[in-house]
DNA sequence: ATAACGTTTGTTATAATATAACACTTTTTA
DNA sequence: TAAAAAGTGTTATATTATAACAAACGTTAT
């Protein structure tokens, strides 16, 4: 398991660009941002990719495949996460909102299915691309 | 814009398949599974699949980048869609819940964007794999 | 009935996303 | 300080998805 507290250099590496970005970033373009800092291959970015997720400091925005920083801290590592993404623009905004949280961590199934996690992904156009 | 009534031979032959299915397909499982028919290449599966997607007929999981076909009826056209995943047999069911339907098509952005859209997909253990 | 249009099909090629496997180094812990 | 765990670098490959083009099919409007 990873510790919470430090980074490895590639980790740290890899979450600085996601943390810099102004939107969700795919995998292959974090690797060609870093090419110049000696990451040469896939599994160096998707390697610390994993263990940013596990560790709570980005997430994977599905339905894109790219991730984010998280901003919310408390999404308590990754366990709820709720996103709102303009499909016009493709921003994502991280969702914080503790009656939705709190809402759907007590959701259950009627099957009895006890769930762990969950993600959900808004979608529409945002205010600037209303505008436009 | 697809006729929401009839469905062409692929779009057929794709979704009795996903409706066979016990669990989510994959497209190049699916491929493989109607060779058989004189299907040979990715295109026309996906193409069928997003077709159906269109109609409301299946949905795709995102986390699993997988197809399963619609059980609800009152997801109207894929707006409102909710997922209960196991993370052992990687089974998924739709779930069908009118007061967590309302409760999320309600919710709004504090940030003022209108959502035209949600996907929500809830992580845990099934019961039967729970026994095991 | 046929021209015009949109949709679907078949096909080849390729792009984009992600993991396997192996050898080695660094860090942590007992 | 030895053993274990985590991280690195690398090559190769698997998996998921789209681009682009030409032909056939199905509507509908005249």
């Amino acid at each position: 398991m990873a510790q919470a507290q430090t980074l490895s250099r590639n980790q740290q590496i890899v979450l600085n660009i996601i943390e810099k970005a102004k939107g969700p970033l795919k995998a292959y373009s974090i690797l060609f941002n870093v090419q110049k800092k000696g990451i040469n291959a896939p599994q160096q970015i998707y390697r610390a990719l994993d263990k940013l997720i596990e560790m709570g400091k980005i997430h994977k925005i599905e339905s894109k495949n790219a991730f984010v920083a998280c901003r919310s801290s408390d999404c308590e590592i990754s366990k709820a996460t709720a996103f709102s993404i303009c499909e016009s623009c493709e921003m994502v905004d991280e969702i914080s909102d503790t009656k939705l949280s709190k809402y759907l961590s007590g959701f259950n199934h009627k099957k009895g299915m006890k769930f762990k996690r969950f993600n959900l992904e808004f979608f529409g156009i945002c205010k600037k691309c209303k505008k436009d």
